[in-house]
DNA sequence: GCCAATTTTGCACACCTGTGCAATTCCGTC
DNA sequence: GACGGAATTGCACAGGTGTGCAAAATTGGC
């Protein structure tokens, strides 16, 4: 049934839609009718069409058609660190939806100089992209700002800028940290620490404060630290600093599992405590690692899924309106392993 | 100098190059010139061009720029598993390296269902890509196949598919797997065992295979264990399995990374063995996981900086030949951790 | 200031598609 | 067979850009 296609060793452009229309021996507008949804066309062209088509191996032009209608179908990802596991599994999600919405995906890595970075997220606007979908904290608000002064319906993920325009998708980042707070305290944990980065979006940011405020609240000592990168060196390092003290925590906040795991690491392989007697951890976004058995580390999963069919209905269902809106906040689920005493 | 732009809230559509003429006084060429490289305009105009462009928030529709030019400065990239540490590192590397090259990367997630994928990777087609990376095994070659026979530039990596037209890039895997056998062979390993994975791609089963060879030529015995995926899980479950049996091997060889941290966490927490005392266990990958210190894991790296790099420069420089092509092949380099002993 | 050589500019066409509108065809009914 | 209504088809225009070609403007030299 597959039949060659006329080689196109000699340079020769793309299959037109005049080229099927003369082979099928319809105009050009059957054509394109017959690749458009809801157009009016009778099954007899149609089916000489889609014959033609496949012999000359005609693919429509999405760029000619961005061109005419609105939208060009691309939703653009801005993304740093591509290569973690918490932003690798949100692609993953929201390639497959988008996808399945017969969208795709143009992934913008916003990791880099900032200079680099901004012609990147122009290409957002190059392409007409339908969306921009931001699942980091790293590019300024004014690259933002940019998109959403050119009509771009911008959508973002664990962000917290208060400008007018961009939908905001959130997860319950206060209510999770009083839970770790809950979890350490209850554990009987009596001298907490928290571990937070020192390029920390406002999420992080929020977690870290929230936990604070809870054990402040209820009078039990609490340590801040904050350095390098949201990784898992940084969770090494950090474990270094704090775990040689005199009076070294016994309860540990991560607000993020991939420093989780650099400090569990650290504690158990560097400094010989056994988790979780010695020491509680409790980590935040539930990574794949954190169920690998070195580490059974408890967390709080986001719900990526929840999330990512949320962006999607999102990118269909857009009126745009220039207001400051109020976050979609979707609830962590706990998840507990074995980094935490049982209360 | 930043200007606030005529608000967008009628709806009304992106600004047009015929829009920055007429306020820049200039002919639509102009502007056109103004934005292409190595084209004719002078100094004066130019300026004009871009204060006119810069008040009017200007951005070049490079969908129609696309439909003009062959190129559409968009290059696709086909890949499975996009949660998975190293697939992930690719993406970062090469989205990055796009990125600097005035290119953009459409993500194309090649997992699930075989129809889903197709009409996912005919979308390369639609947007008339530069090029097309296939990152995994997972697409069929038959779809491959569709791409080539469009006359798009395909591009493999670590995939051995003996078809005309696309450039191959590969790791040496039959020398390091090789060199695995060695290194278990000096450690004093007796018996040895290769852990795969049931769907695994033609670079994994070229490295079992040529372990085992090296294995059968020395005259050691060797055991193949191949079940699930190429994940955590499965090197698990082969560990449950493998190390359960009278005669359970010293040595190993997971052809993944990821399948040896699987392996290493049960082995140690299940069957409480000691690394690399009474196992040695080698990886392939060089994922970031397997320099934690849980793991230590001894390893050959993907030299994935240099691979990216090569692959957009094959895109820039193209011809367009249609035979059999010999792989470009690189070396990967061995990293000496702690899971095998020195010799 | 004049002329030739070079640079710059504008016109018009091309790229490929979607779609409103009017003309045509088709279908069922009398 | 005629006729009314519905379905289908073709024409022509629009969408935003790049570029060859000829006309215009600029530059340099004397």
């Amino acid at each position: 049934m597959k039949q060659a296609r006329p080689d196109r060793t000699q340079g020769k452009s793309f299959v037109s839609a005049q080229q099927v229309a003369d082979r099928a021996g319809v105009s050009r507008s059957a054509v394109s009718r017959t690749f458009t949804d809801g157009a009016s066309v009778s099954p007899t062209t149609r089916k000489r069409v889609l014959e033609a088509a496949e012999e000359l191996g005609y693919h429509v032009n999405h760029l000619a058609r961005g061109l005419i209608r609105d939208r060009s179908n691309i939703v653009s990802l801005v993304v740093t660190d591509i290569n973690t596991p918490y932003q690798a599994a949100m692609i993953e999600a929201l390639t497959r939806r988008l996808q399945a919405a017969d969208k795709v995906a143009m992934v913008i890595n916003s990791s880099g100089q900032n200079a680099s970075v901004e012609s990147a997220l122009r290409q957002t606007l190059h392409y007409r992209a339908d969306a921009t979908i931001v699942l980091s904290g790293q590019p300024a608000a004014s690259l933002i700002e940019t998109c959403l002064n050119n009509g771009q319906h911008v959508i973002l993920v664990n962000r917290d800028d208060p400008v007018p325009g961009p939908e905001t998708i959130m997860v319950t980042n206060r209510t999770a940290a009083r839970q770790a707070f809950d979890m350490l305290d209850r554990a009987g944990c009596k001298r907490l620490a928290v571990i937070a980065s020192a390029v920390g979006s406002a999420s992080l940011s929020a977690r870290k404060k929230a936990f604070v405020a809870a054990a402040e609240a209820a009078g039990v000592p609490v340590s801040v630290t904050e350095l390098g990168p949201t990784a898992y060196q940084s969770g090494v390092e950090a474990a270094r600093l704090v775990l040689s003290r005199a009076d070294r925590p016994d309860g540990v906040f991560c607000v993020t599992d991939l420093l989780a795991c650099g400090f569990l690491d650290a504690a158990r392989n560097e400094f010989g405590l056994t988790v979780p007697d010695e020491l509680c951890v409790v980590g935040f976004d539930d990574i794949e690692q954190a169920g690998w058995s070195s580490y059974e580390l408890t967390t709080f999963r986001q719900p990526i899924d929840q999330i990512a069919d949320h962006v999607v209905n999102l990118i269909d269902h857009h009126t745009q309106i220039r207001q400051v809106q109020e976050p979609m906040r979707f609830q962590t689920q706990t998840v507990w392993r074995k980094s935490v005493r049982p209360r």
